[in-house]
RNA sequence: GGUUCGGUAGCUCAGCUGGAUAGAGCAUCAGCCUUCUAAGCUGAGGGUCAUUGGUUCGAAUCCAAUCCGAAUCACCA
């Protein structure tokens, strides 16, 4: 009958505790779960309490919440707090050392002695916060651009969240494969196509000396203008606009384009990948300069013909139904949706069939659980729809589609329109950005020494870091302002804050080759234990971040913690610290501080220099 | 009109599984470089958490209604 008592022993003395893979939270809702049922062995054993970081104000550590413990204990928070804060102290004193009641919150002080062993074990673990292969396989659809246009800001907040968030599941456990769609034929490529074959006179991005992207993109616009004024002309004659944006020339022209190309016409397909291919080498480019790459590249030329197949299966279930003119449809009104189209008339596949079709090819190819599609917002519905066709059909991979929705970028005065030259290129962004950083960099002057190539080198990792941690530090579901002014200061909730303090760290680092851990016997000061704090919850906040597919998550923290250190930073002396004891504790905090920061900003890809 | 999402400081955003006096950054103002990188640190001012009602020991957070904004509702992709 001792055995509750030595159990408790076993797990929390024997097996040294601070070294296993638990966080502080998860160790301390164990320990009050235990002590509740030590203490009241009559009480449910499902009680739910929560447990809170001490506000500053207050003496503490983290706080257990007693309101939610009143009702079924029958006590006041006054007594459940002493009992429980008397056993808690008792059965684990290497873990608390102390706790008060106000009101109805348990503050709990957590041992020096935890702080710096976890210090100790951790301080120079690369791997310290990330958790162990899990098993799972996981696909990140991103980045999914079109063949007719360069990437813009938009497609910079896809990539960079898409390249994150893989980038979190990996660190958390999954394997992960990142996918892109890229969407290649259509009736928009063809617009760029026939206005290039119209006013071209055979000019090439060599001929022009211009990225191949940019100069499909100019031909695109050029239809535009094109078939507006063409659209313009015929109103004025006398027609009406609906009739005039199908009879305009150069529109008939494309619709036949369109045709031929489906259709295999030799010279169409000829005219269709020498101009793909411009595109591809400007978006190599891009890709390249960005940080972003792919495990698997679908091309939707390929697959736009998948999907038709699961139309005979669904017909055969009765999910879908055909027309008298042959279309096939899904009823999906009882589910508060509209009346879909899967299959034309003429038997093409539209959009949704092709996306079901390939959702399965993936499927079938690489056996993942779970699908993630990296799209912006205005697609909800269409992907809802996707998602609930699949379930209709009873495809297995069903319910394992999910749509990370993120909300569009806009510009302090609105959304971008090519229309209005509004559009922020992404070249020419990642440019301006790099400029900013040189600009800085050369007027505080630290860097003299560098040599040339080391100075690019920089000035990349400090304007891709700005530009990363902009787009990445707000929520992605929501939509987000992008201020120009705004996006190239350096100062603040910046990526180059926290790269700056991780080549402060650095240069401390540099002169301490020598270092060898020791355990410390000082009590810690209150900036030291403040960031030995916040970066034991570093393998929280990647879980947090995983299961919200949400890199803003880190984004918030890295900045909270690199914030925590500058203050320690600026009040204790690390190299000339006041006792060899405390030089050893405060290097291992830098240490460990550094290689948070960088394992956390390369899980927002975003590099950190050794000196800046 | 239906559906979905949003409204928090002058601006950009955290906080939303209900908890203590709602937090950052920018901007404004006042301080700190003969000592480890001042892209830093310390402090001040700045709020009817859209509005109204409800739920309860307690609401920015949950529920309802209203107002405002956005996306979407194609035989386009």
């Amino acid at each position: 009958m001792i055995s509750n008592a030595q159990k408790s022993i076993s797990i929390f003395t024997n097996k040294d505790y601070y070294f296993c893979n638990m966080n502080i939270v998860q160790l301390i809702r164990e320990a009050v779960a235990d002590s509740i049922k030590n203490v009241y062995p009559e009480s449910d054993n499902n009680l739910d309490f929560q447990i809170n970081q001490t506000k500053p104000e207050f003496e503490g550590d983290y706080t257990i919440v007693l309101f939610s413990l009143v009702k079924a204990l029958k006590k006041s928070p006054e007594m459940i707090g002493q009992e429980i804060g008397d056993s808690l102290i008792q059965k684990n004193p290497e873990l608390f050392e102390a706790f008060n009641i106000i009101k109805g919150f348990l503050n709990l002080t957590i041992t020096d002695a935890y702080w710096k062993s976890l210090l100790l074990k951790n301080h120079n673990d690369i791997c310290f916060g990330k958790q162990a292969m899990n098993g799972k396989k996981v696909m990140v659809e991103y980045s999914s651009p079109n063949t007719n246009k360069p990437l813009h800001l938009g497609h910079l907040r896809n990539n960079f969240l898409g390249w994150s968030v893989a980038e979190i599941l990996k660190a958390s456990g999954y394997e992960v494969l990142k996918s892109c769609i890229v969407n290649d034929r259509g009736i928009h490529i063809c617009k760029s196509m026939i206005a290039w074959q119209l006013y071209a006179d055979g000019a090439t991005p060599e001929s022009t000396h211009k990225k191949g992207d940019h100069f499909v993109g100019d031909y695109y616009v050029k239809f535009n203008d094109v078939y507006k004024a063409q659209i313009a002309e015929l109103v004025a004659s006398g027609i009406t606009e609906a009739d005039a944006e199908k009879q305009a020339p150069i529109m008939q022209k494309t619709q036949q384009m369109l045709q031929d190309w489906e259709a295999g016409v030799p010279e169409v397909m000829q005219l269709w990948q020498k101009m793909n291919g411009w595109v591809y080498e400007g978006f190599d480019v891009t890709y390249k300069s960005i940080g972003s790459d792919f495990d698997k590249t679908y091309y939707e030329s390929n697959t736009y013909l998948l999907g038709k197949d699961i139309v005979q299966e669904g017909l055969d279930k009765n999910v879908f139904h055909k027309k008298e003119d042959g279309s096939v449809w899904i009823d999906l009104t009882a589910d508060g949706l509209d009346e879909k189209l899967v299959l034309r008339k003429d038997g093409t596949s539209v959009y949704i069939t092709q996306d079901i079709g390939l959702a399965k090819q993936k499927y079938d190819e690489y056996k993942i659980d779970q699908s993630i599609y990296v799209i912006g917002d205005e697609q909800n519905y269409h992907m809802k729809v996707l998602k609930l066709i699949a379930q209709k059909l009873g495809l297995p991979y069903a319910d394992d589609i999910y749509h990370l929705s993120y909300g569009m970028v806009e510009l302090p005065t609105g959304k971008m329109k090519s229309r209005e030259g509004t559009v922020v290129d992404a070249d020419d962004l990642v440019a301006e950005m790099k400029a900013t950083a040189q600009q800085h960099t050369e007027t505080l002057g630290k860097v003299k020494d560098f040599e040339p190539n080391e100075l690019i080198e920089l000035y990349e990792t400090i304007g891709l870091g700005a530009m990363k941690f902009y787009l990445l530090r707000v929520d992605p579901k929501k939509k987000m302002i992008f201020n120009p002014e705004e996006s190239i200061d350096f100062h603040g909730f910046t990526g180059p804050f926290i790269q700056y303090t991780f080549a402060r760290i650095n240069s401390i680092l540099r002169k301490e080759s020598s270092f060898v851990a020791a355990p410390s016997n000082n009590t810690l000061l209150k900036l030291e234990k403040e960031v030995i704090y916040n970066l034991e919850q570093f393998g929280a906040i990647i879980m947090e971040a995983a299961k919200t597919l949400n890199p803003s998550v880190l984004a918030n923290y890295l900045f909270h913690l690199s914030k925590s250190f500058n203050s320690f930073y600026t009040e204790h002396s690390i190299g000339n610290a006041e006792s060899e004891d405390k030089k050893n504790l405060r290097i291992q905090i830098s240490m460990m501080t550094a290689n948070v920061l960088k394992n956390g900003m390369q899980l927002l890809g975003i590099n950190v220099p050794n000196r800046m």
